[in-house]
DNA sequence: CTGCACGTGACG
DNA sequence: GTCACGTGCAGT
């Protein structure tokens, strides 16, 4: 054969280009292949790059076209499946596919080769993945009814069948997706599961879990904790089919999978599976998107599922699996509200709560208090003149941390010791307002002398090793009171702890944000899923002034389907999500006018497009200011999602090519499904 | 007239 | 993202 009929390669960078790049193939024709990774002059440097298509003819002239400097023979192509999906990933969330793609390559497919770089890929194999030793047979628990039928129903299906798994918590949801796991692994020998799970703390456990039931399986994890080569070694058994199971966080929805026949997402409502950076995708829906397109079936397991997935269910459109009980004796909590208008908290603590705890202690077992807000108090108040601690640079106030004597700003990390005296009017006895995590921790020791608090939050775990040393005295018992923040709330399996104390859930029940009540519920359903593993009879207490919230009749009867249903019918009325699809435009600026003027720009140009979109007006971000830096948001609505990707698609096109307003820089973003407005 | 700061556009 | 280039202002 002579010249190949299409002698040009299409390559993607890690650029914010709108379209791939034409390069010349060079001397290695046989190389030069769709999902290859290469390296290419770009400008005066060069970069890693991977090519996407072969191509006849080149978009720009002849004489301006480079040859590809190297093709990586080292690394086998990425799969076609693979590049479409990254490709669809990019159109989605209206992001440049050359960022997508490359973002999602592991260390070693992203930084320039150097001269051991053969080397380096060789030794990344051999440090692949240990498999566990073939040894602990280890003896399952059997499959209650349930179970059983949830795990067999996954297992039976042929092609693209998503499904949801509603499982109260404590009802063994991990038995079923092993099931369903062990039983794709024996039917093919080459076959690959993919398991999410929101965050990087609760892959240790499952990990050991998976290593004893599955001995001799390579098991790889993929999430942003681990060092460079360790994540390269667990790319590349997965992108070679040597590991079969591959465990992690929402990156590892883009790993290379050739032989993937079954996906999980493990607590699928958990808002960690959106990503704040970058490319604003959601691992979850991507999952779906990924099962479809490969023609397999994913299993999203949660015991409250976000109100999008039950719409799919309710729909028909996802398969809904039920586990409506526990695995083990183990009962819900018993649910009671304290009205914070009758019993007057003292440090945040009522009378109730604080009997509750020390009866529970008392009686040899452990309690857990749940508020979500770290520092000792949220704010330094000056009682003479008002004057209350911001950070200088957010538009927020900096909490108290009693443990350095500082004031912190949660959202930039500026910190700074609390002014002798009000630096306003020169007061000297200033207030620390409201609780945190450390004034709780506080309140009881004083409370209880002798009982043995720990406190788990960002701060206290700050050590490498401290969360993991936390945990391992909790299940000890070696502790008596449990406090913390979110980090306590998911998945552990306390098995002595009996009580929950939620401080304070009145925050999000008054939030502006339309979600604000759904991860309320979520919230304090996972929190009281760590109560009464051991079969030993739980309260759930909630501090709360409106004790007779609707929320809260739902939670005491662990109301699921009943709080969804009406929340979804409030969705419907208003005209929110799921059942019209949203976008947001942000933007940033030296100055608050400038964003919003930015934004004002960009709706002129939408609404001039005529397409059957709706678009709000601009308004200054919840956060107004951070780290010096003024957001201005306005959000963009369709009826439908295809009319929602049309609009987007022209409308971001516009504002690309159009010259912007007058005035200081502005930066923007677009995030398609935001979680949060 | 020269030097530097910052904004702008191309990158094949 | 990075870099080279152009514009415009300040300094000599």
């Amino acid at each position: 054969m002579a010249v190949s009929a299409h002698p040009y390669a299409e390559v993607v960078i890690d650029l914010p280009l709108p379209q791939p790049l034409t390069y010349r193939i060079g001397d290695s024709d046989a190389l030069a292949e769709p999902g290859r990774c290469c390296v290419v002059g770009v400008g005066r440097r060069q970069s890693m790059g991977l090519c996407v298509a072969r191509s006849a003819m080149a978009g720009v002239g002849e004489e301006r076209l480079r040859p590809v400097r190297r093709w990586l023979d080292e690394v086998a192509p990425l799969g076609n499946d693979w590049l479409e999906f990254t490709r669809f990933a990019a159109d989605y969330y209206q992001h440049p596919w050359g960022q997508v793609a490359v973002a999602a390559l592991p260390p070693f497919l992203r930084a320039l080769p150097g001269p051991r770089w053969a080397a380096a890929v060789a030794r990344l194999r051999t440090a692949a993945p240990e498999a566990a030793a073939q040894a602990p047979a280890p003896v399952l628990p059997p499959l209650n009814d349930e179970q059983r039928a949830a795990a067999e129903a996954v297992m039976a299906t042929a092609g693209f069948a998503p499904f949801l798994l509603h499982g109260v918590t404590g009802s063994g949801k991990t038995e079923v997706y092993l099931a369903a796991i062990e039983h794709l692994l024996a039917a093919d020998p080459r076959a690959q599961a993919l398991l999410l799970v929101p965050e990087i703390g609760l892959t240790p456990q499952l990990q050991s879990r998976l290593r004893a039931r599955f001995p001799g399986e390579p098991i790889a994890c993929l999430h942003s904790g681990l060092a460079d080569a360790e994540r390269s070694a667990a790319w590349l058994a997965a992108h070679e089919g040597r590991a079969r199971i591959v465990l992690g966080t929402r990156l590892a929805v883009f790993a290379s999978l050739p032989r993937l026949r079954l996906i999980v997402v493990d607590e699928e409502h958990d808002p960690s599976y959106k990503a704040g950076d970058g490319v604003r995708y959601s691992a979850r829906d991507l999952a779906v998107k990924r099962a479809q397109m490969l023609g397999i079936p994913v299993v999203l397991g949660s015991a409250t599922p976000a109100l999008e997935s039950w719409a799919q269910a309710m729909r028909g459109r996802y398969r809904l699996l039920r586990l409506p009980r526990r695995a083990t004796e183990a009962a819900q909590p018993q649910v009671e509200m304290i009205d914070l208008g009758q019993h007057k908290p003292t440090s945040g603590l009522t009378e109730p709560l604080r009997t509750a705890i020390a009866e529970t202690v008392a009686r040899g077992e452990q309690a857990l208090v749940f508020i979500n807000r770290r520092g000792y108090a949220p704010v330094v108040a000056c009682e003479a003149c008002g004057w209350l601690s911001a950070c200088p640079r957010c538009a927020v106030y900096a909490a108290y941390h009693k443990s350095d004597g500082a004031l912190h700003c949660h959202h930039c990390g500026w910190h700074s010791r609390v002014p002798r005296a009000c630096p306003t009017c020169g007061n000297q006895n200033l207030q620390a307002v409201g609780q945190g995590t450390q004034r709780i921790e506080e309140a009881l020791a004083g409370a209880l002398p002798g009982a043995r608090i720990l406190r788990i939050d960002r701060d206290s775990t700050r050590r490498r090793g401290a969360a993991d040393a936390a945990l391992a005295a909790v299940h000890e018992g070696a502790t008596d009171v449990l406090v913390g923040t979110q980090m306590i709330a998911k998945g552990h399996d306390f098995q002595r702890v009996t009580l929950v104390g939620i401080v304070n859930a009145d925050a999000q029940l008054v939030s502006h944000d339309f979600r604000a009540p759904e991860r309320l519920f979520s919230t304090i359903v996972q929190v009281a899923g760590r109560a009464g593993r051991s079969g030993l009879p739980s309260r759930l207490l909630v501090q709360t002034r409106f004790p007779e919230h609707p929320l809260f009749a739902a939670l005491r009867r662990f109301d699921y389907e009943g709080f969804a249903r009406s929340q979804l019918a409030e969705r419907q009325a208003a005209g929110m999500p799921p059942y019209r699809p949203q976008a947001l435009l942000t933007a940033q600026a030296r100055t608050l006018q400038a964003a919003l003027d930015f934004l004002a720009h960009a709706r002129a140009l939408g609404r001039a497009l005529d397409v059957e979109a709706t678009l709000y007006d601009p308004v200054p971000m919840p956060l107004e200011r951070l780290a010096g830096v003024f957001r201005a948001q306005m959000l963009a609505e369709a009826p439908r999602r295809s009319a929602l990707q049309g609009f987007l698609r022209a409308w971001l096109a516009r504002l690309r090519e159009a010259e912007p307003p007058r005035g200081p820089r502005v930066r923007w973003q677009i995030e398609v499904d935001p979680l949060e407005i």
